[in-house]
DNA sequence: GTTAGCACTCATCTGAGTCGAGTGCTAACG
DNA sequence: CGTTAGCACTCGACTCAGATGAGTGCTAAC
C-alpha cells in the first residue's frame, strides 16, 4: 500500500516526533544522514501521507504529526524489533535476581522497576485467584460471633475475610463441617467451589447437620472468593512530565481514572487468544480521557492460562520499540518465574 | 498578645482566603456585614498583623495573604469547632451503617469516603499489626519445597508469607512443631514473638528436634511479622483541582512524595501521647514539596493503644475548621467500632 | 481612635508588530 | 518523469508598550 520511500518518512517522522515531541518539518527529516532527498520531495510524500490519513497538520505552515492510524502502521510494520531487546536485558534480569518470595511483591516491585525504567506509567494486573484451585480452606473462630475463613490456593496465594458465626451453630460443628470441605472440595477450582458445595456437599450436610440454611449462608459469604484482583500502579506522576500533558485539566481526567480500579481491571483483563503484545493507541481507548494515550499491555501466564498482565500506559508519542521490547522480556520471565515456583 | 479586633480581622482574612485562594483587601473585609469599620481603620490592623508576622503581601498593592503563623493562630484560637461537626455528621454516619465486616474493606472506605467529602487527598494508615497478638499460626505446605505461613492476629487480621522448607526436615516434624508453636505462644504480642521462640521453645525443641537451625531460620522468616502497615490514598489527585497548585512542577513533587510508601508512613506515623488531632501547617511538615500544604491526622485506637491514623492533605489554604472536624468524628466512630468489634 | 482622600505601585490584560519555521505551488533541471 | 530550487504565504510564538484596576500607604480632617 505504502511505498518503500513513503515507509521510510513515516517512520523517520515518527521517530522524530516520539523524541522531540514537536511537529517535525520537511527540512529536519531531509537533513538525516539516511534520507537522500530534498525537503521539497519530503514535502511532496508528507502531503500524500497526510491525505492518506496517515499524518496530521496541527495548523497550516507546521510540521506533520502522526495520526493514530499513522502510530498504528507504525507499531504493526515499522517498530524495529529486535535492537531494542538487548540494551534493556541487563536491568531486568538483575531485578529477577533479586529473591522475592512473595508473588504480590514480585508484582509490586516489577511495576516500579517497569515505570522507573520507560518514564511511564505502569499497570499491573495480579495474578488471578479465578483460576487456581483449593489446597486448603479454615475457619478460624475469633470470638463467640465472628470467625476468618481463610481460603489457600493451589499457587500459595492466601484470601481471607470476615464472616459472622450464626448463634445457633457450635463449634464443634463448624469444625466437621470445614473438615467435611477440604475433603471433598481440596483441588476444586476456585470458581467451581460454590456450586460443587451445594451439588456435592449439600445433600450430605443436610443430613447430619442441624441449621442449614444458617450453616450454608455462611459458608457462602466465606467461600466468596470476590473475584478481587489486585492492580498495581506505578509510576502515575510521569505523566506529569509529558509536555503534551502539561495542561493539569487534561491530565487530571487521566489521574482520575487511574484511581478507579474497575477502569483499570476492564482495561488490563487479558484479551484471551490475543497475541502477546497488545497495543492500543489513542482512541482505541474506551475512554475519552486516555485518547492521548497509548497502553501497550502483555500477559503473563501459567500452563497456558492467562494469569494477570502488564502493561505500559503512556502518551500517544510514546517509545513503542522499546517499551515494546521490555514488556516482552518481562512476561516472559514472569511466566518463567511463576513456572518454575508452581510446576 | 493580639486585640479582639486584630484578631476579629485575622479570623476574617483567613476565611476570605480560604474560599477565594486570593490575595483579600481592605475593602472587601470591610464590607461584611459583621465588620464596622472603614478600609482605612483595617488597612491599619493589617499593616500591624503584617509586622507581627500574622499576614504577608505576595506584593505591594495586592492584598493580604495568611502567613504560616497566621494559619497557626488560626488553627489553634479561631477555628469555629462545634459549628461544623454537626452538617457532617449524616454522611459519616451513613458510612458506618453499611456493614463491612473486614477491617481492610473499612479503611479503605473511610478513605473514599473522607477525599470525597472534603475535596483533598486523604491518606489513612492501616491498623497496626505490631501490637496485636497471635490467635493462630499454621505453615501448610505447598510442594516439597515450600509451604505458606499464615499468622492470625487477635483482631482477626491476617498475615502470610511464603517460606522455603529445608530438605532436610519432614512433615510430621513440621507439624510437631507448629502444634508447639500455637500452644505456647497464643496470646503472645506480636512483637514479642521472635524473642519468646526463642527464649521459651528454643530449648525444648533442640531436645526434641532433628535440625534445629535450619527450622529455626525457616521460622524466623515465617514469623516475621515486618511490621507492614498498609497506607491507604484516596483523592490525590484532588491536588490538581487546587488553584495554588495549578504549576504541573509543583504538583508532580507532591504527588511523587505521595508514592512513596515510607515516606507517608513517617509522617503519618501516630505521635504518643498527642492531642487528638494534629495540624502540620506548611513548613512544618518536614518536606520541602509539602511547604504549601497543611496535613492534619487524628488517630482511631483500640483499647488506648493507638492503631493507626486518618489524615487529609490539602493546601494551607485548607478548610481547617470542617476537616478538623470530620477526621475527629471519623476517628471517634472508628474507635468506637474497633471496641464494639473487638471488645 | 476613626475615616476620607489621594498619589502611587504593580500584576494583568490587550493589541500591534516582528520573527521564523514550515508549507504549497510553480517552474526548471537531469 | 521524478526531483529540486525558489518564492510567496500562513500562522503560532514572542515581545513590547500602553491601559486598567485593585489595593496600598500616608496625610489630614473629623
Amino acid at each position: 500500500m505504502l511505498t518503500d520511500r513513503q515507509r521510510m518518512i513515516l517512520n523517520a517522522i515518527v521517530d522524530d516526533y516520539i523524541s522531540s515531541a514537536e511537529p517535525v518539518g520537511s527540512r529536519s527529516i531531509s537533513k538525516r544522514g539516511d534520507v537522500g532527498y530534498s525537503p521539497a520531495t519530503i514535502r511532496n510524500e508528507m502531503a500524500d501521507l497526510e491525505e492518506l490519513g496517515y499524518l496530521e497538520q496541527p495548523h497550516t505552515s507546521a510540521g506533520r504529526i502522526p495520526s493514530h492510524k499513522g502510530y498504528r502502521y507504525y507499531v504493526d510494520h515499522l517498530v524495529p524489533w529486535n535492537s531494542a531487546e538487548i540494551a534493556e536485558m541487563g536491568t531486568i534480569r538483575t531485578f529477577f535476581a533479586e529473591k522475592l518470595n512473595a508473588t504480590e511483591q514480585v508484582i509490586q516491585h516489577a511495576a516500579m522497576i517497569l515505570s522507573n525504567m520507560t518514564n511511564y506509567t505502569s499497570i499491573l494486573l495480579g495474578p488471578e485467584v479465578f483460576h487456581t484451585s483449593l489446597r486448603h480452606f479454615q475457619l478460624l473462630p475469633l470470638d463467640d460471633k465472628t470467625a476468618v475463613a481463610i481460603i489457600v490456593t493451589s499457587t500459595g496465594q492466601v484470601e481471607n475475610r470476615t464472616v459472622n458465626i450464626p448463634p445457633e451453630i457450635s463449634i464443634s460443628e463448624i469444625e466437621k463441617v470445614v473438615n467435611l470441605l477440604n475433603s471433598k472440595l481440596k483441588n476444586v477450582p476456585l470458581y467451581k467451589l460454590k456450586t460443587q458445595l451445594y451439588t456435592e456437599l449439600g445433600q450430605e450436610m443436610q443430613r447430619h447437620i442441624s441449621h442449614y440454611e444458617e450453616l450454608m449462608k455462611m459458608l457462602d459469604t466465606a467461600l466468596d472468593s470476590e473475584n478481587e484482583q489486585r492492580i498495581y500502579l506505578s509510576g502515575a506522576t510521569n505523566m506529569l512530565t509529558q509536555p503534551e500533558f502539561k495542561d493539569v485539566d487534561k491530565v487530571k481526567h487521566i489521574l482520575d481514572l487511574l484511581e478507579e480500579t474497575p477502569t483499570l481491571l476492564k482495561m488490563m483483563s487479558p484479551v484471551p487468544g490475543g497475541p502477546g503484545i497488545q497495543v492500543r493507541i489513542g482512541t482505541e481507548n474506551d475512554h475519552e480521557a486516555f485518547a492521548n494515550c497509548s497502553l501497550i499491555t502483555a500477559t503473563y501466564s501459567l500452563d497456558g492460562q492467562a494469569l494477570g498482565s502488564i502493561g505500559i500506559l503512556g502518551p500517544t508519542r510514546m517509545e513503542y520499540a522499546r517499551v515494546m521490547g521490555i514488556l516482552g522480556i518481562l512476561s516472559r520471565d514472569l511466566t518463567a518465574m511463576l513456572a518454575h515456583w508452581y510446576k
